[in-house]
DNA sequence: CTCAGAATTGATAACAATTATCATTTTATA
DNA sequence: TATAAAATGATAATTGTTATCAATTCTGAG
């Protein structure tokens, strides 16, 4: 991986000023603050940072990805009035994925977690 | 919701037929069986049953969503290797929920869990 | 039973999110 | 500084899913 201004930009977009976006959401950001932007080259660095353990793709939100900096284990909570996304600290599950490579028999390397439900400020 | 005989066929397959299908993976089979089939209506039917109830959509998986008959409490695992999707029981991690409400504060009314790795045959 | 209105269907167009293509530009290094 | 690899931008293509709409099927009241 070559250093790249676009993906320096993007990363940085990713870490300062967005919590949780979609790849449209970043790329309104972007056009937002630098002006230049391809969506392709967004998302071509999107996918390069997640497959480089640098930045986590979050699935299973809505039909399209979000992105996340924070790359330390935690699950997510999305209120399905405001769809605001919460994070969720990896303590509500301790012992987790050690549960389930038991009762599975598998080497497990990931786990993700999605909530749904009605926020605090919401209800 | 009326009766059609499109949605008990439809259900009839994913309850016996079919393990975590796919749309496309389910599409294939009512052709096979019963020749006649829309992909509208299977999706029309899909998002109904699951709308009700009755079926389970589960997202995260992959692009694509899967479809379950067990709308018990339980999780998936799906291997990276064969890309199979097992079920992990809900008793992996208890008191999550409560767990995530205390910590948010909110009314958490579903909770997804998927892990990912490789399975006892692939390893 | 039968008829009207609601629900469902099938065929297909449309849509949204994402990826592929490819010629051009940028980066790293020998 | 020349060269090869990597990255870019514009846009076409692909994938999964939903919308449209005319035709068909259900259902319940009369």
């Amino acid at each position: 991986m070559n250093y790249s201004r676009q993906r320096e930009i993007i990363l940085e977009t990713l870490t300062n000023n967005a919590v949780h976006p979609t790849a449209e959401e970043l790329y309104s950001l972007l056009e937002k603050e630098y002006g230049t932007a391809s969506l392709a080259t967004l998302y071509r660095n999107l996918n390069l940072l997640a497959a480089n353990g640098i930045i986590k793709k979050i699935d299973g939100l809505e039909q399209s990805s979000h992105y996340d900096h924070n790359i330390d284990e935690h699950y997510h909570f999305m209120c399905n009035k405001c769809k605001k996304v919460y994070d969720v600290s990896a303590a509500v599950a301790p012992g987790l994925i050690e549960q389930a490579e038991k009762e599975l028999g598998a080497d497990i390397e990931s786990c993700d977690i999605i909530f749904h439900g009605t926020c605090k400020d919401c209800k």
